[in-house]
This record gives structure tokens, C-alpha cells and sequence, in this order.
DNA sequence: GCGGGCGTCGGGAGCGCTCTCACCGGGACT
DNA sequence: AGTCCCGGTGAGAGCGCTCCCGACGCCCGC
């Protein structure tokens, strides 16, 4: 705690008082200074300078229904999906682009169900401009709730109803290319001449580790489907599915996993049963989780995704879409803003 | 983007108005409801119900003066910190605490000098009815400037300035335990047999790394002072820390690091030029962060932090002074909130 | 049976801002 | 020379809410 004697803020009609304008100047100059000759600006200047005049911003929502933020909605966060350095990055990036735009980031945690119908709520009370969503589930009513709330949204990831062109509003999210990237890894272990390569998916209620999956298969289009086994994303997860694939093919040379966590746990197996990473058993993760990636033995070949760049485009795409909004009302140039895959990129270290 | 025609939302004259009674009494209920009679707060709760009310927090702020959020503040996310999962269980304890007195949490990451005056601008704005704020470095100028705006505000970790008394205004912060973590961790390799312990410290501008050093000391009263390495908090930098020490004393037999990220460097080393884990050398890390301690070979022994109960411990001193201060004004029983130390745990895995 | 007090309720002012509109002056045009 | 127009400025209304205060019962006590 600190100072308690609460300074009384200067309002806008004391800095009117103080340059000798009215309100509305002082406002107009707040806001831009269009409209308003040099002279005068300058002396509005000065008194909000002297005054150290900020605005209300409560008093500004009111007559303008904007509120200059947006809600950053995370769902579920599990301490296994909170425990990589996931989210930091995309909110890193949201938060960049919000900040450029003098827009705050209202952040929004989520466990359970009745956390759901907060968040509906909060959302469809009008106390932020639009909504940034990560929703990893398919059966998460989330999504369905802030459709409701009639807020912009932008998903992080294609939410699970995105895929079926139903007819329902566009849907705008942005995502990496999960599957081009998975295709890609896969690819390069064939290319390294693999011929049994297996795949150990991550939970396939989630759209991420779907479209692994599906990259996967686009390449292996002939491959064994016991070749692929669901595991849970976690290392634990990640070395049982091992055991599992390494007790029905003996013989397999690759392993795609869904991500680094799961390849960790996948290789600590290969380490335990000697076999050798790469010469016996190439093995690739997802994500370039770097924590993890880099400090396995040997390091992880795994494929990146530019996640605070996702962010980034998240709270860019957003931004853009109010715009529209509180401009021509409709049909100004440019249409409403779409989807965006990123693309991924293959780095190679050791494993493969 | 959803529903781009937004319905307009019904306000507290609306309510009163279905509920035949005036704006006073709705404002009452949806309040708390005390002084209006049962029959009443009935007729207004389902009028409320059926219209969708939800009170204008703009408006409500306007008089008010109270906002119920209030500002998390992160400085300097570089990758390195960002990396680690410590923000995000913070993030996750301090929502939780929020979410529990209807709070809204507005997210502030700063990053470079600029940003820091924007911060300040922001909490001086009054736009917050208080902050947290997590500040790593000495030379940080963001807690001064915090300060100086005047709002109430709890820091995450003990500030720089706060060890010595100075006849500043009280700070609050929460902080686990660093330097007894590091004295049991030490004291814990001392039990072994070790003798030759060495300590691989982080970046000293940090008050954890400070502590952590001290803890170190406090059970190592003469050893020489070369024991003592300084290095980033990276892997990489354990990996160079190590060498130096093993270069500096081929005899050592226990390393303290003073994170896992560290250890786990050190650990890379240790194992390149052959010295067996724990058997050779013993080694502790701190944080127990999951993805590295429960990921290397062989596991990492460390010193846990209940980093999410730190978040939740924040989030509650701050609400609890915010309350005394709108409450009695001053001297209600309880005084001011005082800092926390949280203790922090050995959890030992293979290494030591 | 009557006055004071308390428990309920409604009226009204006003929080600090934006925005519309009326006003005013000067240059260009008829 | 008079009129029109237009850029710049100020006055005033009103956004949706809270909170103060005054009005109105009602019950209790004398």
C-alpha cells in the first residue's frame, strides 16, 4: 500500500479553466487536436502538462460504449498445458500488438463450469471491446457462449466447428499448420530413408493434435494405423505410448510425436531399451518447446511454430475488425478479416 | 466477429420500469438488496432475469470511483523468464483470488524504457484500484514510479529496497523463501558427506539469486569464496559455470545451482567429462520446475516454491487493503498488511 | 388516540466525459 | 455591398449509474 490521501485527479473542466477554452476544446485536443488552431492546442497542451490531466476512462466508455480493451479468454489452463511456456508467448505477442493500439488486455482464467458462465457473462456485459479465445477442447462450451455474447472474438486455434463450412457466421482464428508441419517432419524421416515410422498423437479431442495426426497420415497414406497411438501430451504419456509402439513393432526406425514433451518421454524409453536416437530410431517432437527441446540428449529435431506471432495476429486481426466496425458500420473495403495459418518451420538438431 | 448488430442493452430504467419500482430500488438489489422488502427484490430479480441486465461497470465507475480490477504488472519478459512456467502459475494463482471477489484482472507486460513510463501513466490514470507487480531487477525503475502514482500495490518477490528499512512507506510484497530453501538444499548436501560444495548463483541485480547466495553462505560460513560462480539463470550459463568450477576444484563433490535451469546445464557437464550423478558429484537445483527437474537423467533433487499459493497470497493482501480503505478509512483493527515470506520445500529426486 | 421513530421507497442531482448544434467571424461569390 | 459558406469555438444535453435526502407508511409507546 502507499499514499492514502487519495489526490483528487484534475478533470477536463479544470484544464479548460486553466488554458481559458471550453471543455470541448480540451477534449477535441485530448482526442487528436483536429479542428482545433495551433495556438489554442498548444495552450491545452501545456495545462494538461502542468495539471498532469489523465482521462477518465469510465466517464469516456460511458458517452462512447468503447473501452480501449479486449479479454484475453484462456480456458481450462491445466497445470499441463499452464506449464509450458505456451501462453507466455501468446500473450506476449497479444499484448505487443494491444499495447501499439493503446488497448488493454483484460485477462480471463478458466477452470470449470460455472467459471464458464462467468466468463459469458462478463463478456456479454459490454465491458470489453472484443475477445481473444483459446479453447482447446472440442467439447468446450465456451466458444458456444461467446458466439452468444455477440462479442468479436478471434479464436487462437481452429475451434473445432471451423473445419464443417456450417452456416454460421464466419468463425476468424488463427492458427500454425499443424498439419503442413507434421507432413513435413514425417517427410524428412522418410527422407532419411524410415520406413516404419510411427506417430504418437496428442489428445485427439483437441484440433492441434488432430491435424498432427492428419499430417501425419497424408504422408504415411498406406502406413499400419497401430503405427499410431494417442497418448496425453504429457512425458509419462509419452513413454507408455513408446513401450506400447516399441512392444508391436519391434523393428519401427521413426517416431513423430506430437510434441516435445511426449518425444522426451519417448526417448527416455529408446535410452532405456539401448536403442540408439538417431542411428536406431530417428525421432522428432512439435512445438520447439526450448526449455525441453534444447536439453534432451540428444537435442530434439521438432517443428516450430512462431507463437508469439500468433499472438501477435491475434490481437491484430481483432483490432482491425473494430475498426470496421466503428467506422463505415459495413461494407467498407477489405471485407471482414480471415483466418490465418502460420506456417511452421522444421529445426533440425540431433534426434533426426 | 460475431453479431455485428449489437442489440442495445438494457439499462437499470428498464429494469425499473418492468418491475414497476424506481431506478433506486433496482440499484439496491442488484447491490446486495439490502432495505428493500422480499416481495420487491423478487420482482426485481426476474425482471433483471428476463431482460438480460447486466449493470454498466463504466457508469458504476464513474461514481463510484472503485473499478474492481486491478492491474498485474510483469516487467522485462524476456524470453529467458518468460520461458519458465513461473509467470503463468502466478498469473493462475492471482486469478483464482480475483475471480473469488469479482475483480477483473488487466495484464501490463513491459518491456524497455518507454513502456515503463506508459505503466506509469496507466496506474497514475487510476484506471486500477490497485496493482501487483513483479519487478526482478535492481535497478528496475518501475517500483519507484509505482510509488509515485500513488495506488495500492502488492509486489511479487521482495524489492530490492525493501531490505533495508528505510523510513519509506511500508512495502508490501510475498515472497517464498529463498534463502532458507537454499540453506536446507545446502544443509541436505552437508548431510551426505559432501564437503567440497560448490554454489552456482544467478544473476545477483535479483533478490532471489541475492537470497539464494546467502542461504548458501549461511551454511558454508568459510568455504572460498571461489566456490561461488555467477551465472544467468540459463542452461548454458550452468554449463559454463560448471566448467569453470571443475577447472577451479577437479574435487568437488556437490553442486548447488541456483535454478533448475542451471542444474540442468551443470548437469550436461558433468556428465560429458564423466563424473557420475549423485555418486561423484551431488547436485540441487531450485524451483522445481517440472518440465527440466522431472526431465533429466538422472532427476533433479530441488527446492519447490508454491509459486500458484504466492499468486493467491498477492491477490489476497492487496483485496484486504483495498477493503480497510474503503471501509473505516484508517485505523480499523488489523492494521496494514504485512509482507509474506512463503517456505519453500526439498523435494528430492536422484540427483542428491 | 396521537406523536415520534424507524424501515422502505422514489426523486433528483451529479460523476467526467463526448457530441451535437448553434454561434461567430472572415473570405469568396453573386 | 450583401449573402453564403465554412472552419473554429462554446454551450448544453445526456451516457447509466449511485447516493443523498425527503416522503410516506407503519408500529410502538405513552
Amino acid at each position: 500500500m502507499s499514499d492514502p490521501t487519495t489526490a483528487p485527479r484534475p478533470t477536463l473542466e479544470a484544464v479548460a479553466a486553466r488554458a481559458g477554452v471550453s471543455r470541448a476544446t480540451v477534449s477535441r485536443v485530448v482526442n487528436g487536436g483536429d479542428g482545433v488552431r495551433e495556438p489554442l492546442v498548444e495552450r491545452v497542451r501545456q495545462a494538461v502538462e502542468e495539471l498532469g490531466y489523465v482521462p477518465n476512462q469510465a466517464a469516456r466508455s460511458l458517452v462512447t460504449r468503447r473501452h480501449d480493451a479486449v479479454a484475453v479468454v484462456i480456458a481450462e489452463p491445466e497445470t499441463r498445458v499452464f506449464t509450458d511456456p505456451f501462453f507466455a508467448l501468446q500473450l506476449r505477442g497479444i499484448s505487443k500488438e494491444l499495447t501499439l493500439h493503446d488497448c488493454q488486455l483484460v485477462l480471463l482464467l478458466t477452470e470449470g463450469r460455472d467459471d464458464h458462465a462467468r466468463v459469458g457473462r462478463y463478456l456479454a456485459g459490454g465491458h470489453v471491446d472484443g475477445a481473444l479465445v483459446f479453447s482447446l477442447h472440442l467439447d468446450d462450451p465456451l466458444p458456444g457462449l461467446i458466439r452468444g455474447a455477440g462479442v468479436p472474438t478471434v479464436f487462437g486455434g481452429r475451434p473445432c466447428w471451423a473445419d464443417g463450412s456450417r452456416g454460421t457466421a464466419p468463425t476468424v482464428y488463427v492458427d500454425s499448420d499443424n498439419r503442413g508441419g507434421a507432413r513435413e517432419a514425417v517427410r524428412h524421416l522418410a527422407s532419411l530413408g524410415r520406413t516404419r515410422i510411427a506417430h504418437i498423437a496428442g489428445v485427439l479431442d483437441q484440433t492441434s493434435a488432430v491435424d498432427r495426426l492428419d499430417g501425419y497420415r497424408d504422408v504415411m497414406l498406406d502406413a499400419d494405423p497401430r503405427l499410431i497411438v494417442e497418448a496425453d501430451f504429457t512425458p509419462a504419456g509419452g513413454e507408455r505410448a513408446m513401450r506400447e509402439l516399441l512392444g508391436r513393432f519391434p523393428d519401427l526406425d521413426a517416431v513423430f510425436a506430437a510434441n516435445d514433451l511426449m518425444a522426451a518421454g519417448a526417448l527416455r524409453v529408446l535410452r532405456a531399451v539401448g536403442r540408439r536416437v538417431p542411428e536406431d530410431v530417428a525421432l522428432i517432437g512439435f512445438d520447439d518447446m526450448l526449455p525441453v527441446a534444447e536439453q534432451t540428449d540428444p537435442p530434439l529435431t521438432t517443428v516450430r511454430q512462431d507463437i508469439e506471432q500468433m499472438g501477435r495476429l491475434m490481437a491484430r486481426l481483432l483490432l482491425r475488425g473494430l475498426e470496421r466496425r466503428g467506422g463505415e458500420a459495413a461494407g467498407t473495403p477489405g471485407g471482414t478479416p480471415s483466418s490465418v495459418v502460420l506456417p511452421t518451420t522444421l529445426v533440425r538438431r540431433a534426434s533426426a
